[in-house]
DNA sequence: GATTGTCTTATTGTCTGACAATAACTCAAT
DNA sequence: ATTGAGTTATTGTCAGACAATAAGACAATC
């Protein structure tokens, strides 16, 4: 029984992921306002699709919709980061348990290979490689846990996140050890998923993302509470 | 500086609201269709609302919408709800550590009552009181863990399964000795919150979720796989 | 009798234009 | 400098239109 894929894709969706896609890689910035006029004619679609995708991000978490005045780009405080970081931590953490209980061999292998792209990376001094890879790492492990309802909430959260992640890889004043650290806690993470030790594999996988939050909270000591930060 | 509360709330949110209310507490039927033209008439609103409230309710995941034939009211696996049971898990854990490591002390006090009221409900036999109290308990515990993210995501995977929490507590063929044993269990997360003791309440509070979940699947055992139960 | 193909119908997908309601801005008057 | 009234830009909501599609009905074919 073969799974024909026909969706043919809603225009709505093109929309919602046009504009999330924008977001997310910062052509919109936090704070920004997204006027449905001036969307309507750059993307030349209806308000009515328009404002369907706003209802989307919002629930995304990507922008804030004040009444009567429309949706802004959301901005993160530093709490706010805080507590993202905190919730991606147990839901990856859960993943990765998940992943050493019931993941194929395929998937262990493809996550084998994204790990050892990713240290390359790393050691290579290519911080951009590194954080592909990394994601692809995180990709995988969520998909290969099998859980549908998980894969999506990391997703949206990742977007929500995915400027600060760069900055915690990319940022001058990143601590010298950081890389080495970084590709030892995946090396764990690895480790304990091939031996199938999935308690090992979700305190790994928590210690690692806790370290880099660290990491990124010191580099955004400086930065003013409020950051309009471009990322 | 007080705050005012203005909103005075767009008419879409009431809309949004009516409809989650009518699915989390099963006036629409999992599998049921949900067809625009109806609901315009019984709710006296346009379909642009009804339209843009479908976004919203889809992305939490409360809804299914098939192309070119509108959203049904999402029907769960039993996978999917040992899914989400497990998310909610690490998240109410989540919620417990930080509670743990932060909540004010009037949230503390409030807390204990709801303990209290919770477990006087379960020696008194009244499922649905326990369940109230459980609810509020956990309520609780999301707000005073101080953060939003955190909150909404545990309130949308609350609306999501509650009606199968129901089926937990006061299904006929419970389990007799569970009521003791939740009882028990919300005791321990208390203790370990009181005496401030994060890591202690975050594997109490995720012991618990493991065994309500568990009671829950030998229960829906005998359930046909596709469940379109009446809850 | 079962399969195929065509027609019909119900419903969603999308656009347009309209108008009310509100927030923010401008600028004069005090 | 503060107040206040009027203006403008924008969202909130509606109604109506039409194309596109999925599903059901029904006839035609083997």
């Amino acid at each position: 029984m073969l799974e024909i894929a026909k969706h043919a894709a809603p225009l709505r969706q093109q929309v919602e992921g046009a504009l999330r896609q924008a977001i997310i890689n910062g052509q919109f910035l936090p704070g920004q306002r997204l006027t449905e006029r001036e969307l309507t004619v750059s993307m030349g679609v209806s308000r009515t699709l328009l404002r369907e995708a706003f209802r989307q991000l919002e629930s995304e978490g990507l922008i804030t919709v004040i009444p009567n005045r429309g949706p802004i780009v959301r901005e993160l405080s530093k709490d706010e980061i805080q507590e993202l970081y905190a919730i991606r931590a147990v839901l990856e953490g859960l993943a990765a348990r998940t992943f050493a209980e019931k993941a194929s061999d395929k998937n262990l292998q493809r996550l084998g290979r994204a790990v050892a792209d990713a240290i390359a990376a790393y050691k290579a001094g290519d911080p951009a490689g590194a954080l592909k890879g990394k994601n692809r790492f995180y990709d995988i492990l969520a998909e290969g846990a099998g859980s549908q309802s998980l894969s999506t909430m990391l997703a949206t959260l990742h977007a929500r996140i995915r400027q600060w992640r760069a900055i915690g890889i990319t940022h001058p004043q990143r601590s010298p050890g950081r890389s080495q650290e970084a590709a030892e806690g995946m090396q764990a993470i690895w480790s304990a998923i091939q031996r199938r030790d999935a308690v090992a594999a979700e305190s790994a996988t928590r210690d690692e993302a806790r370290r880099g939050a660290a990491e990124l909270m010191r580099l955004l000591a400086d930065v003013p509470a409020k950051l309009a930060a471009r990322a």
